[in-house]
RNA sequence: CGGGGAGUGGCGCAGCCUGGUAGCGCAUCUGUUUUGGGAACAGAGGGUCGCAGGUUCGAAUCCUGUCUCCCCGACCA
């Protein structure tokens, strides 16, 4: 066994978070941009949203939710009317105040003090707001409802402690708001929404997730309940990857959104909110990527196959493009998951040896190159980035099908890469949560000094609330925990407290979270 | 926002203490030789040293302010 020259100069178990940024700059996916909080999305990582994007679009659509779009500015006034919504945003809101800039006699500009606004404008941290004053006019009567919309945006939280993806000053995401006539509606589509992410992030992002409720110190503010996904990174610290809002009428009666009903009363609306946002790019670095790079589910890929011709700078090369491109349409003639395949013919100039790492790198699920040697037998090189090496030799693992067979084996290959990369990750997910922790000493031990890689531990607990909440979250804070969600579908509590010593009344989740 | 670290060609760094007008590796360009596995050799191009002030005959280097990034903490759907 040689050893492996890897595409990454860090690797994942000696730093995580290097090797995390690494990622990004290697795999071209995005840069800084200069601009507290704000980064610059590439191509690549761009084309990664992209696809999800469309795949949760399709989902979203799939539902009877309806795409429109809200303005970026927000009324201060607007935002005051919901208390809770209020003390929740407030530290984190830009507010725009001036419409117009002069020069300061400096070479500068500054904002004009003449055309400062008679009420400041909030940059949108979400939009249940603005959306529900669209709703208190377009709701009149119960033939109305449900009205569900969905909206692609930009939002921005001014947060002090920035991370590319996973937490950013702007961030691009969904925001699905939906109004209901009665609170059973409102709550089964918070459970939609919820189980339609579930689904989007195990089948497409091959993202294994925990679906639950947060508890009541972790709810969206104003929300009567808050529904998450939760996923296992690398680490083993916990990603929320996707959340659903069940508001109750709190949202209603702050925009007075009221239908009539069939005996001519007026009813408030019960509303949900929902959203999953470019976080979830992160979510997938840390969950698919390894020591070469990224690795891209097949169903998110830009291009799923990556064809690199050995060029020579010879006449030959024209017949061995002819070749490639030859292999290029006959594999872009063929389905893999359901959709046409995305196949790239890269022609740019360099050795193919070296483009190679490069699509490594970035995760292309495929990567077949082509020589001379293969055109005269009619086969090509071909590599799965799920299976990179081979350990015996410490080199690449390539492949000799033929054109035909590559051309019928690609759509197998990546399905299987698809489930196998998902399996991956719910079998190490599995391996990392422990269930047998009754006591905080027995917490204690597991998240001590001497445990590298944490994972989640589920709990059972008495679900106080008040104060005895917060005591229970200091007592999790010391040992720099917090609670995921309540899952959905297990076993009835049968224990006691592990916070309080109490009968037990639920199961839930502590871990380290981004 | 508090503590710590850092900003020098595209990337990674040295130089700073002890001021004298910028260097290395990789990448790039050109040429030659190679050619089935992340090519070699030679030559070349590219930087007002994050930004703004200050001290000085002279500042990447010293001083002040400021912006951005990284780590820890607080905060955070």
């Amino acid at each position: 066994m040689s050893a492996i020259r890897h595409a990454l100069s860090i690797k994942r178990e000696d730093d995580f978070a290097q090797w995390y940024q690494e990622v990004i700059s290697a795999a071209d996916m995005a840069e800084e941009s200069g601009v507290r909080g704000c980064m610059v999305i590439k191509p690549w990582g761009y084309g990664i949203w992209e696809r999800m994007q469309r795949l949760l679009d399709d989902r979203i659509k799939q539902a009877g939710v309806q795409n429109a779009y809200f303005p970026l500015f927000i009324p201060l006034a607007n935002f005051e009317r919901e208390a809770a919504h209020v003390e929740g945003f407030a530290k984190e809101m830009a507010v725009v105040t001036h419409h117009r800039l002069i020069a300061d006699g400096e070479g500068g500009l500054v904002p004009d003090p003449a055309a400062k606004l008679e009420e400041p404008l909030v940059v949108r941290p979400t939009s249940e707001t603005i959306i529900g004053d669209a709703m208190s006019r377009w709701i009149q009567s119960w033939r109305d409802l449900p009205l569900k919309l969905n909206q692609w945006a930009n939002v921005v939280r001014w947060e002090m402690r920035t991370r590319m993806f996973l937490r950013t000053s702007e961030f691009l995401w969904q925001e699905g708001h939906t109004a209901h006539a009665t609170a059973e509606e409102a709550k089964v589509e918070t459970m939609r929404a919820l189980e339609m992410y579930r689904a989007f992030a195990e089948e497409d992002v091959a993202l294994p997730v925990i679906a639950g409720e947060k508890p009541e110190n972790e709810r969206f503010p104003g929300a009567r309940e808050t529904w998450s996904i939760e996923a296992m990174m690398q680490d083993g610290k916990a990603l929320q990857a996707g959340t659903s809002h069940y508001l109750g009428t709190n949202f209603a009666e702050a925009a007075n959104i009221r239908y009539q009903d069939r005996e001519g009363g007026q009813e408030l609306c019960h509303t949900v909110s929902w959203g999953m946002s470019t976080r979830m790019v992160g979510g997938l670095i840390m969950t698919h990527g390894d020591d070469d790079g990224l690795r891209v589910p097949p169903a998110l890929a830009p291009f799923q196959v990556v064809i690199l011709p050995m060029l020579r700078d010879k006449p030959e090369d024209a017949a061995l493009l002819e070749y490639c491109e030859a292999l290029r349409a006959s594999l872009a003639g063929q389905s893999a998951l359901g959709e046409p395949l995305r196949v790239l013919l890269d022609t740019r100039p360099g050795k193919a040896a070296a483009k190679r790492w490069d699509w490594v790198r970035k995760g292309a699920p495929v990567i077949i190159e082509v020589g001379g040697r293969d055109m005269e037998n009619g086969v090509v090189s071909l590599l799965r980035r799920d299976a990179l090496w081979d350990i015996n030799t410490g080199k690449p693992a390539f492949e000799n099908p033929t054109c035909e067979a590559a051309a019928q084996t690609v759509p197998t290959i990546l399905a299987g890469m698809q489930s196998g990369l998902f399996t991956e990750a719910r079998d190490r997910r599995e391996a990392n949560i422990i269930r047998d922790i009754t006591d905080m000493a027995g917490l204690s031990e597991y998240y001590g000094e001497d445990q590298h890689r944490p994972g989640w531990v589920e709990v059972q607990w008495s679900k106080p609330s008040g104060e005895g909440l917060e005591a229970v979250i200091s007592q999790l804070k010391a040992l720099k925990l917090t609670f995921r969600n309540v899952p959905m579908n297990t076993p009835p509590a049968d224990g006691s407290c592990i916070f309080t010593g109490k009968p037990a009344v639920e199961r839930i989740y502590v871990a380290r979270a981004y």
